[in-house]
DNA sequence: TTATCGTACTAAAACGTTTGAGAAAAGATT
DNA sequence: AATCTTTTCTCAAACGTTTTAGTACGATAA
């Protein structure tokens, strides 16, 4: 009963030594004897033992507890298709490694109203990760600013270890596909201003350019990110256009839903009328028929880096190198691209 | 530098009180006249001080803190679309009472090889949620049977709190639903054995039954959650019968896709030729045209649900009411569902 | 014999906080 | 003037752990 809590004191009084004995006996340490150590283990174990983190905490300044920040303009939250894939895979590493993860609270209405930098520090994170978040907010500046060991994913701090996908490539070899299938007239609608937005369509006018072709204004179009909606819209806008193009690639899989909605609408087959292609990689889009052409992030390996950077940088606070780590996406040819008419 | 740290001795020593007065000032305690609390609070904000959760912890035996364990079949973890958004709601809520959440480590392989109700112990979470697990897996037993708060989500546990998505009445909705538009011939492919699985086929039945309709054997199969391959092949299945069923109804969304896919190969048109209707409302479901016919759980409501019983007990322990609280879902009529040939 | 060493242990302080019991000073009541 | 209250503050213990310095003691070396 009352939250039953046996502590290093019990073990100490059961096997008659002291309560300093019974810690370093735990912990291995090489000045206990081999009897006393197995006869206290054996007993913490009887007792059932476990030791309270906020104790070892406060003595060690260590929680073995990662904060992950996570908050999209949408607010999705953890509905976020790639970042819940890109999360799962960081905790499994992070747990991996004997770390647990807590979020950053995003609620700014929070009863104690502290800072993402402020709360991070009550919580004593060894470290943290940050994903997605606005990265305008002061806030995040602060905590990015702060001394507790960061990553960011997909966002380039100039001191900060960042994990980000290969947005440039992952463009190229979109734009090359759909070149090699025979498209010439390729329409990009893009997401809102953010750096992955800006690699990709750097990528996107560079890539067009090196096959000789030139891109038309009205061809590029804005539509915020995951808003099938705006990509309905966008797509309308593009077929009204005097000369359509015959592919269009749009920023995320869920805005080429959209899309596929207005196409459809219009009486488009696909990919015999128009050919389209999304990028991210969703589930939905491999379940769909035919399946989308889109780019698959490599989500389990940006996790995972982000992950092993960051318990590195824990256990190694001097070695705190400046590093910007790219992981490759594979293009997934789906059925979504044909040959133009 | 080295995290930096101020503490309420620092504080103290600022103001020329005791430490004492210090911590009762930011607690708002009686017994502090207001001119000291107001200049303690000053000088707190002043000196950037912010609390150690884990020396708060260790003295108030409370941590603000709640663990959620989730690993389900497929392992699919937090890309488990359903549970993201229960997770989702849950967090919200808990964030808005202060409440933190962290992950009760689902990897067997960790380290220090806790099982759950150690590892829920050893970081002295105020309150436990489970969802979606392996629910007779011994170690969640002993999760329930410890002596921490704990909800159970869409599994009822005997003597503990469960929040259940209205499983039966979705079920009835659904059959009601289509039969008003005229089918008479209902198959229905459920998802492997749990307690969920068990009251939908059970309201099934119970519906069909209702309107005076039998359901043959054949027309009922089992296939497993959120495969979409397993439905391809059920449905392949029911359509080689003698007599295949005019509409069929699937376990969740993601299997409805797998069905949608043996269907359009088969040739055969949605909703013209046959009806289908998914379970669960996940994003995908509304993406795609003609719009998934489902029922929409209220995912929203199930995780504040469960945050706002979960919390509930953890402030008041002795009102720890056992109890079952049911969330509706909603009929989404969408378009796959027609009128039979 | 005495100094030196190694092994196995303990004492006690410290981490940052909370809290009940008390103390000092000022005000109110007899 | 003496006593009781009230207000405002401090003392000190406690939460469970880790760790440094030190002790006791038998063995080895001089």
């Amino acid at each position: 009963m009352s939250r039953n809590s046996v502590s290093l004191k019990d073990i100490s009084k059961a096997c008659g030594v002291s309560i300093a004995t019974v810690s370093k006996a735990l912990n291995d340490h090489s000045d206990i004897g081999q009897e006393t150590k197995e006869n206290i283990k054996r007993v913490a174990q009887e007792l059932g033992y476990h030791p309270n983190a906020a104790a070892q905490a406060l003595k060690t300044r260590r929680t073995n507890n990662i904060g992950v920040l996570f908050v999209d303009e949408a607010n999705s939250g953890l509905t976020h298709d790639y970042f819940s894939h890109v999360l799962d895979s960081f905790k499994r590493c992070a747990e991996r490694n004997g770390f647990d993860i807590t979020f950053i609270n995003a609620d700014k209405t929070r009863p104690d109203n502290m800072t993402y930098l402020a709360h991070a520090m009550y919580r004593g994170f060894d470290g943290v990760v940050i994903a997605c978040v606005d990265f305008f907010d002061p806030q995040v500046d602060e905590l990015i600013n702060g001394n507790i060991p960061v990553v960011t994913i997909d966002h380039i701090f100039y001191n900060r270890i960042a994990i980000i996908s290969d947005n440039a490539g992952g463009m190229r070899d979109l734009v090359s596909y759909v070149y090699s299938m025979g498209h010439r007239k390729i329409a990009y609608i893009h997401g809102l201003e953010s750096s992955v937005t800006q690699a990709r369509l750097a990528s996107f006018y560079r890539s067009m350019q090196d096959f000789g072709l030139t891109v038309p204004d009205e061809y590029v179009l804005a539509s915020p990110y995951r808003d099938s909606e705006g990509a309905y819209r966008a797509t309308l806008k593009l077929l009204s256009l005097p000369e359509p193009p015959t592919c269009i690639l749009y920023p995320d899989d869920v805005s080429a839903f959209g899309g596929i909605n207005a196409l459809s609408e219009r009486g488009l087959r696909i990919p015999e009328d128009i050919s389209i292609a999304g990028y991210d990689g969703t589930e939905m889009a491999s379940r769909v028929i035919p399946m989308l052409t889109t780019v698959v992030q490599d989500t389990e390996g940006i996790g995972r880096a982000a992950a092993e950077r960051l318990i590195d940088m824990i256990n190694n606070p001097k070695a705190a190198l400046i590093e910007q780590v790219i992981i490759e996406g594979r293009l997934e040819p789906g059925g979504t691209v044909g040959r133009p008419a």
